[in-house]
DNA sequence: GCGCCGATTGGCT
DNA sequence: GCCAATCGGCGCC
């Protein structure tokens, strides 16, 4: 069955009894949410179809002390309206006019902190992922999930999920088993802010969307 | 109102 | 490695 899960990556199905993680979770600074995102499992349930993946790769986003934030200055506009809502929200926005970024909602309402989720290890649901992606049953499972834009189609996030209370929503994060070593490097895209390292990557992975 | 730019991706030189 | 695709937000006229 090509959509056997990778490796010892099945603490999803092992944990599938386990409820999303809860809001508390997210109720914290969001470099501390980043972190331990890792090795969580996103199950997505959109279109009648189950699709599911390890966090191998995140990124921290600060409210006012961080300028290439979309939550910088508290500034409240309707596309990111979502970062100001409730800790464990999604908060989706497009970029570039085209692809989709998922974000969770970190730290109390109003403060407007956020997690994206920038990579995945495939673990359920890869033929679904393959042609939302619009990518050959071939070779190269490795770019199925490697990026914010790639996951968001993969998984078929879209605008729909923003503002939707994570635990409720169509997709869920699952604790997962505990990861190997963690590396913090700077984020990836941005001019402002560019050396905060506030990106976090399971070392050595190979599904993160760079090195 | 106008123009520029972005938390990206994929295709081509 | 370079660049187009594509569009809402934001700065500035």
């Amino acid at each position: 069955m090509t959509d056997a899960p990778h490796g010892a990556a099945r603490a999803g199905r092992r944990g599938a009894a386990t409820s999303p993680l809860p809001a508390a979770f997210f109720d914290r600074p969001p470099q501390v949410v980043a972190r331990e995102l890792l090795g969580a499992v996103v199950v997505s349930e959109l279109d009648g179809v189950r699709t599911a993946g390890r966090v191998v790769e995140t990124e921290a986003y600060l409210a006012l002390e961080d300028p290439a934030s979309h939550g910088h200055g508290a500034r409240r506009s309707a596309r990111n309206a979502a970062m100001f809502g409730a800790p464990g929200d999604w908060y989706v926005y497009r970029i570039y006019g085209m692809h989709w970024c998922a974000n969770l909602v970190c730290e109390p309402e109003e403060t407007a902190s956020a997690v994206l989720l920038r990579a995945l290890e495939p673990l359920e649901g890869l033929d679904t992922m393959r042609a939302r992606r619009g990518l050959a049953t071939g070779r190269d499972d490795r770019l199925l999930c490697a990026g914010p834009g790639r996951l968001c189609a993969a998984l078929g996030i879209t605008r729909a999920l923003d503002a939707q209370p994570m635990a409720a929503s169509a997709v869920r994060v699952l604790a997962g088993a505990p990861v190997g070593p963690v590396r913090a490097t700077t984020r990836v895209g941005i001019t402002k802010a560019a050396d905060l390292p506030l990106r976090f990557v399971v070392d050595g992975s190979r599904w993160l969307s760079r090195g």
